[in-house]
DNA sequence: ATGGCTGAGCTACTCAGA
């Protein structure tokens, strides 16, 4: 099963694109973030004619969280945490693979930026709350992937140039503890854990030829519980859809588990 | 290179992104 996590910056703006990634790449589970719409808004007809079902956290303007899928899912849960902000940036739902009913977690972690302001607090804070619900939903059942766009850096071979990001909130060392806090729960950084020395990205930036020069980020992230990682067959960044026309400043991340 | 690019809402310009 192929499940991929694709920050895609407005569903809208991106059918297109999406659309055409779905067809060459042909996922099973896709999980959007930042899909900028409500739903009454969605595309779902695009997915349908594509055989995708659409499950939808919406939101006017910002933010917004969906799941398109072949596969079939159960228990699509919205406001999954208590969001201070009302925020739409979380999506559970349960998929069975082979004989495991797995959750599986779609995140908008808050950008947090900048760290003056009540949006650093609010990154934080989020993050406690879902470190606690993690920590909850693990003792109902210990098959999680956490999927999505964590807004961090983990290490410093994750970001073109780390000493310009030292006082940002992507990659501020309580920040990234609260990575490694989530991680000490029973996780793994699914990517890293496979590529112990690649320098590969999932972000690049719309100004000054970012992405020609690969000045990028890995801020996408799957982690998956322990007791799953010898299921997983594979890990990929797909570079295509962010060098295509209007793309997303993101790229997705695929899983491939069994 | 802390400034520049993109999308939404709206229709001039602000807010947000990372």
């Amino acid at each position: 099963m192929k499940i991929v996590s694709w920050n895609v910056n407005s569903v809208r703006a991106r059918i297109i694109n999406i659309s055409e990634y779905i067809e060459k790449f042909k996922p099973d589970i896709l999980m959007l973030q930042e899909i900028k719409t409500e739903e009454k808004n969605f595309p779902f007809e695009n997915f349908k004619k594509l055989k995708y079902e659409s499950y939808v956290f919406g939101q006017k303007s910002y933010n917004g969280v969906a799941i398109i899928t072949k596969s079939k899912i159960s228990g699509f849960e919205k406001n999954y945490i208590k969001d201070k902000k009302n925020q739409a940036r979380i999506s559970k739902c349960e998929v069975k693979i082979k004989s495991n009913l797995v959750n599986l977690f779609n995140i908008y972690v808050p950008n947090g930026n900048p760290i003056n302001t009540d949006k650093y607090q609010y990154k934080k804070d989020w993050l406690n709350l879902f470190i606690k619900k993690i920590e909850q939903s693990l003792k109902a059942n210990k098959n999680i992937i956490i999927g999505g766009d964590f807004n961090i850096i983990p290490e410093e071979i994750d970001v073109h140039d780390h000493t310009r990001y030292e006082n940002d909130a992507l990659f501020k060392i309580e920040i990234r503890k609260k990575f490694r806090e989530l991680i000490n729960l029973g996780f793994v950084d699914i990517y890293r854990h496979i590529n112990k020395n690649k320098q590969e990205y999932t972000f690049w930036d719309y100004f000054a030829g970012s992405w020609q020069k690969n000045l990028g980020m890995r801020i996408d992230h799957f982690l998956i519980s322990n007791n799953l990682i010898n299921r997983i067959q594979n890990v990929k960044i797909n570079k295509f859809p962010r060098s295509r026309i209007k793309p997303s400043d993101h790229t997705p991340i695929e899983l491939e588990i069994i």
